[in-house]
DNA sequence: CATGAATGAGAGTTCATTCAT
DNA sequence: AATGAATGAACTCTCATTCAT
């Protein structure tokens, strides 16, 4: 009996894990039942019955992808030493997730592209989060006078907006390094280097008066 | 001079516009040459006619957006005057064009999304002449000793990236501000306002030794 | 046992089975996929699913028919008693067969006029067989000093070609007839007799030493 | 003026060659308009304009290569001397001119195998002249007590169905020899060796009384 | 006579989804 | 829970044909 329940329970993981890696590479449109099934080496109806159907697929993908993202940071966080040392984790974190899962900024930004066509209201809740972890970060900073002339959304989508296509665009980058050598495309910046560039940056930008 | 009834030229700019429009909106996948046939009152098979086939049409409208964007740039930007001047001048003019044609950072974000997935050869050449005006202008200014600590690619995101992002999520961003008034999502921001903010926030930024 | 409403082995035959009264009417890009389907009563995603494509579906028909009149020949024919009775067998069934199923006169005529430009791998092995089968009779004969002067390929398409043109114009034998009674188009020659003269004929023909 | 006039006989023309070539080596359905036009280097309006429409065109194919064939056999025929040599006369030109024009075997196949559905009553004139030819040679090789048991149509399709199969055939068996040297397909022999042979062949099998 | 622009009616193929077992 | 068979609605693309110039 518990094997019934945990095999059900595997099934929809590699559904998840298999739909999660496809829709990434392919965008939502681009990626078929039939495909997915075939990866995960499952029926394609079985999809069907787990999830209803393919927008509930891919709803479940993405609350499964942000869920994991927001627990990492605030697991990763430890939370409240310092603003400044919140930001870094923030930052260092979220940098180092997307890298290791690289479907995730392939993900978030195809959404936000899209306005979040596919799904509105979970999408609202679970970027929301995301957004207001960093938010409660900025504000803290600013109530101790350590940051000044802050507009939370813009900083947050100068941090993750970044972070996510510096992600995306890695191999793009890696190519056109190949291409032409006179562009600095940072294609061998290691995820490092790059969050703790964005941190020293970001930093200083925050705390300037201006 | 007589309006005629067959004018190819025209025919053409109606496909392309409409294309673009629909792109952006939807999405190379989910957009359909019977949609855009039927936005531009043209028979569909005219699209195949002029542009070969759908994947022809979406590269078209690509190169129009990107060139006419890069364009709009160097016109606007009275070039050479002082690097500080001419990063304003970048910044304010690529957030103002975004603004009026917000279907660009829709179409931009989602090609960087798939990593040139639909038009690998083009997309380069486009992307990197945007690129490669930033980067200039940042290497001048380090020249000049004005700037420090330049990473060329992650400031062009940090700018473009955050510019494209707060386009895009304005009807999102909107939404959540109804929804929730406790969050500032910067909904009523207006685009001049953010590119200052943008420009500000970044010169301090290079400005700095670290 | 119990009659199904889902027989896989049932719906492909009926799908090769009417494909191929098309595919000899109309020939290979007159006849749809539409049309196919109707035949069958069968939905025309079916005909993609078991056959990957039309041409798929054309090779699946052709490997049947020609398949099926090999075997009816090693079937019918007692043999090897002599070459004579062979070669009678030999015409016999093949024309007995064509009569029966038009159709295959047809298709063979037009795939040899493409030279085969559907399905070159397959036909050639298939079409081999059965050229195959007339050669070793004529070979024996030869050996045994009953005929000579032998020209197998030229003898083959004599006796095949001959019987399938004489199946494929019947329609249009017998409209000639009505319109012109002077012309005498062997329109009325029932099977039995034309493959009996035919056999007549061309046992003569090899058994004269010139 | 008569520049005129000519261009337009040598644009028709044009037209009919390219057709005939496209026809006889794809099909009717296969051969584009398209394709046509810009084989002849003519605007595709022109092929409706001078013959209507496709089937108007290949009709008028159709009749230029069976009138063509019909005049080059009495015209090389010094005919009447004596059945025999008509006889031989005939099957030598007819094997001729197809080498030398090998899209007429194919046409004419590929028309009898569709027992004439393009084109019925034109067909039917064109084939029956052709037809009529040999009929009257074997009728006076009766009439003289050279020939016995003669079916004409049987005999016709002998020797013009075997020898177009010969002609359409060839790459084909060039092909199959060059896979399988055992087998025996006349792939070298030349078309003067092939008629003589029909012709001997032939001979002796209308001379015979049975 | 000649052309390029335009069209409508399909054709083949795909795919999310459902049904029967 | 799981599968293969089946479907209907679309989608891209093609092509004979016509129209305006």
């Amino acid at each position: 009996m518990a094997k019934q329940t945990r095999d059900a329970e595997a099934t929809k993981a590699k559904i998840i894990q298999n739909a999660m890696l496809l829709f990434a590479k392919n965008g939502y449109d681009a990626t078929t039942a039939d495909e997915i099934a075939q990866a995960c080496g499952v029926n394609k109806a079985m999809l069907f019955y787990y999830y209803k159907n393919k927008a509930g697929l891919y709803a479940a993908v993405m609350t499964h992808v942000l869920d994991a993202i927001h627990e990492e940071i605030i697991t990763k966080d430890k939370c409240c030493v310092s603003p400044i040392a919140d930001l870094e984790a923030f930052i260092k974190t979220y940098a180092a997730y997307c890298d290791n899962n690289p479907y995730v900024s392939s993900l978030i930004l195809r959404e936000l592209s899209d306005s979040g066509a596919h799904l509105p209201e979970m999408m609202f809740a679970s970027l929301r989060k995301l957004f207001g972890l960093l938010s409660e970060i900025l504000r803290e900073g600013e109530k101790q006078g350590l940051f000044h002339n802050i507009e939370p959304m813009i900083i947050h989508f100068m941090i993750v907006g970044t972070i996510n296509l510096l992600v995306t665009t890695k191999p793009m980058r890696k190519k056109a390094a190949e291409l032409e050598t006179e562009l600095n495309t940072c294609s061998d910046c290691d995820i490092d280097e790059i969050s703790h560039y964005i941190f020293t940056k970001v930093k200083l930008m925050l705390e300037m008066k201006q």
